[in-house]
DNA sequence: TTGAAAGCGCTACCAG
DNA sequence: CTGGTAGCGCTTTCAA
């Protein structure tokens, strides 16, 4: 690789020049014509390691993520990078499997890599944990989908327990009084926001809450597969589902669907996230619909106003979700 | 932060002790006791741009695609992730939405931020254009799902022809003659290779191929969804149909149930990676489905031995993919 | 085993 | 506007 120097020799003037020129200051018009032409000769790129070292960043942002799998993340994931990209960021991706150990290691992992920024899913560090880790490097670090409760930076949130709210509310509409969910862990952050929308609803159209009709575990399809079986079992049954996660809802439907059980006639189902399912289906399956765009803009947006100096107190967004058909 | 130097000074060792100790030289263990309180005292971390300027490396890997909310997409990203980092990697990672100008924007931009390998599914670049970008860099390339002619060095694909004729050969002996497919544009390599299946089914089991039958465009929701409409407004409509893609099988099917199309009924549908939406589907939807967590692996640990070294000839791997249900 | 010193390629300061 | 030069923090000889 042609280096900052063998430009310099070749167009007849200093390194400092085509440095200069490389970072857009003025130059003689004689001098741009000769250092374009020795750059394309050469076919020189600088080097970026060089740069970093000099300017102490990468222009890099980190984002940690429970999963990729299902399309909300990423669709979210596109969307992130989409917009830090128009603004010379790129994406370094960083998947942990909602397995706690790696959570911890691929947030040290993207630390000790350089980011200049975070987009962060936290799922079950704590506060002082994460502040452990980042301490003494103080990067701006932006939470999406959820949030470690006391770490202090921006966050874009949806509106979970609202949209909860509103499906539980439709199902109880329709007529039903006895309505499950099944959830993520307590722990999740989501989950209890969702699980909280539920309880809601059902105590403001006075129907008493039973914990039997209450399932939370991993955000999984086997939760969704394994919890149809369980409120089947039931002496008294529910005639309505709410599910609060994709790989959930597709459990419970794969589920009922084996057992010969008719969504929406034996059983209703209201899901989470899965809009192409919802639109698969006959009928449609209703569905909360978040919006992952607007999630992705949002977030990369805080970041870069933080990474360009801006300084003002935390900042958090509520996004609406959308009831889907 | 805290530098090399710092700690050197206060376990009272000189910089290349710490370096060596720091790269698991041999150290004497008075002088590793003073380094590691140091070490801790300071939260001292090794600066990762001066380490990569000084190696000219960054562990990076450069993960080019054109798409990340399909699930297949997301699903190999983890599994290429997930393995990469178990070598010490990350992934930088860049998605270019099937625009022709982002494909190459993109890459230049992985290139030029010092990725050491790439990971690539390409769509619209040629040969030269590609070579034009990377040849005086002269990183490990390795291709998968998709690759350019012509284009040297490492590629994962899957059994696309094969896959497909079996595909096909079974709505055959269900009894369809009348057989329409709709795929993605005619220049993407997956396309192509899954239109030859096709046509090869139809051969033979002797079946005179009807161009009016065949649907060719992006890969997309609204291919599928249009798709349906012209099949339907034929003179002979098809009894059934193949898609070859996830969006397109997605759109067409959607089309159908507002059209009170019964799927398999009224029209037999046979799709390309929607495994979920399959099994939740009445009766399931059969769809050709991916190795997609192979995929990764398989090209993940492709790059390592290369950017370990490995110098062979390139090599192309074909995975199997799987009828589903 | 250890330490001194020479860069890696670039930016940015300062003098001209 | 231009060029010389001092590092950025680390790795890596090479002697001691």
């Amino acid at each position: 690789m042609a280096t900052i120097k063998d430009v310099a020799r070749m167009a007849g003037v200093s390194i400092s020049t085509i440095s200069k020129y490389m970072n857009g200051g003025n130059v003689r018009p004689e001098n741009v014509q000769a250092i374009r032409e020795a750059i394309a000769k050469l076919d020189y790129r600088a080097n970026p390691f060089a740069r970093n070292l000099k300017i102490q960043r990468s222009r890099s942002i980190g984002i940690l993520l429970p999963d990729m799998a299902a399309p909300f993340y990423g669709t979210v994931v596109m969307s992130l990078d989409k917009t830090l990209r128009e603004f010379g960021y790129h994406s370094l991706i960083s998947v942990y499997g909602s397995n706690y150990g790696l959570e911890r290691d691929n947030l040290r992992f993207l630390i000790t890599n350089g980011i200049d920024g975070l987009i962060y899913i936290p799922e079950d560090l704590t506060c002082e944990e994460f502040y452990e880790l980042t301490a003494s490097i103080g990067i701006p670090t932006v939470q999406i989908d959820r949030v470690i409760p006391g770490v202090a930076g921006d966050a874009v949130l949806v509106d979970n327990g609202e949209a909860v709210y509103q499906a539980v509310s439709r199902l109880i509409e329709k007529g039903h009084t006895r309505i499950a969910i099944i959830t993520g862990p307590k722990s999740v952050f989501t989950a209890k926001e969702r699980l909280g929308g539920y309880l809601r609803a059902l105590s403001d159209h006075d129907i008493l809450f039973d914990d039997e009709l209450v399932i939370s575990d991993q955000n999984a399809f086997a939760t969704g597969y394994r919890g149809c079986e369980t409120l089947l079992g039931l002496a008294d049954p529910p005639t309505a589902v709410f599910t609060t996660n994709y790989d959930i809802t597709i459990g419970l439907v794969t589920a009922a669907r084996e057992r010969g059980i008719h969504i929406p006639e034996d059983m209703d189902v209201f899901g989470f996230d899965c809009v192409d399912v919802c639109t698969m289906m006959k009928p449609p399956l209703p569905v909360v619909h978040q919006p992952e765009v607007e999630i992705g803009q949002t977030a990369a947006n805080y970041l870069i106003e933080r990474l360009g100096g801006y300084d003002g107190p935390p900042r958090t967004t509520r996004l609406k979700c959308r009831l889907a058909p």
